[in-house]
DNA sequence: AAGCAACACAACCGCGACCCA
DNA sequence: CTGGGTCGCGGTTGTGTTGCT
């Protein structure tokens, strides 16, 4: 169907927030609270689109932010999370407190990535380089490679369980197909107060997640969860 | 010192999920 | 049950900064 757009996009200012404009943000928030993102940049007085708005509130305007490096121990519970959740980075990030999606996702990016890279480990599957490779040409004749390399029976489903593909499947059967029997919420102690942890189809996405990753070994793990 | 490339990160875009009348 | 509005997520892009030649 037909998309709106989100906003007024010819009466909407786009690119670099300027002090003026994060001082508003924050004292409308302050004032009335989150939410209502739609309706906040008119009542507040900005010439911005409401998602803009509430992207700079939660990735850089809110008190409760850590900024700063990243530490070694959160490097490692980005990978291990990352190994259980594939590219779910809002769920990663309600892991670490004080940062956003947003900046794990480039942090992911920029230097996990090329760090996994060089010590031999595959960023998507969490396997060493060569295995994934394997892998791949395993797979080059069909779909792009799944993040699992296990049997092939199982290949297709786990295509369709991870999160790493714009062509990943949503559907609640599908995600209902992958639940597997790993709770996950029992392996990572998922926050209860998550709304991915309150609806179905999120819990149930959850379970596909931890089906979908083929969980490396525990030896490969650097941290015990 | 200048030009270029690589890097880092803020912000945007499009889509699916959810909510509610 | 359906459809429209809104929210939130993940991928991608744009731009400023830093390092190298």
């Amino acid at each position: 169907m037909g998309r709106s757009p989100c906003c007024e996009k010819a009466h909407t200012n786009k690119g670099a927030w300027t002090k003026d404009e994060d001082q508003r943000l924050i004292s409308y928030i302050r004032a009335h609270g989150e939410g209502n993102w739609r309706s906040l940049p008119k009542s507040a007085g900005l010439l911005r689109c409401g998602k803009s708005c509430r992207l700079r509130w939660i990735n850089y305007l809110r008190p409760d932010l850590k900024r700063g490096n990243f530490s070694e121990e959160e490097d490692e519970i980005i990978i291990k999370l990352h190994s259980l959740l594939g590219n779910r980075w809002s769920l990663i990030a309600g892991r670490l407190p004080g940062r956003t999606d947003n900046e794990i996702k480039n942090y992911w990016n920029t230097h996990i990535k090329r760090k996994l890279i060089s010590s031999g480990v595959d960023p998507q599957t969490h396997r060493p380089l060569n295995s994934a490779a394997i892998t791949q040409l395993d797979f080059r004749n069909s779909a792009p490679p799944p993040l699992s390399s296990k049997d092939n029976s199982s290949s297709a489903h786990d295509t369709n369980c991870n999160s790493t593909t714009t062509e990943e499947s949503q559907s609640p059967r599908e995600e209902e197909s992958c639940a597997g029997a790993v709770n996950l919420e029992l392996s990572i102690g998922l926050p209860s107060q998550s709304k991915y942890m309150t609806s179905a189809s999120s819990s149930s996405a959850e379970s596909k997640s931890i089906h979908g990753f083929l969980l490396p070994a525990p030896s490969m793990w650097p941290l015990g969860f």
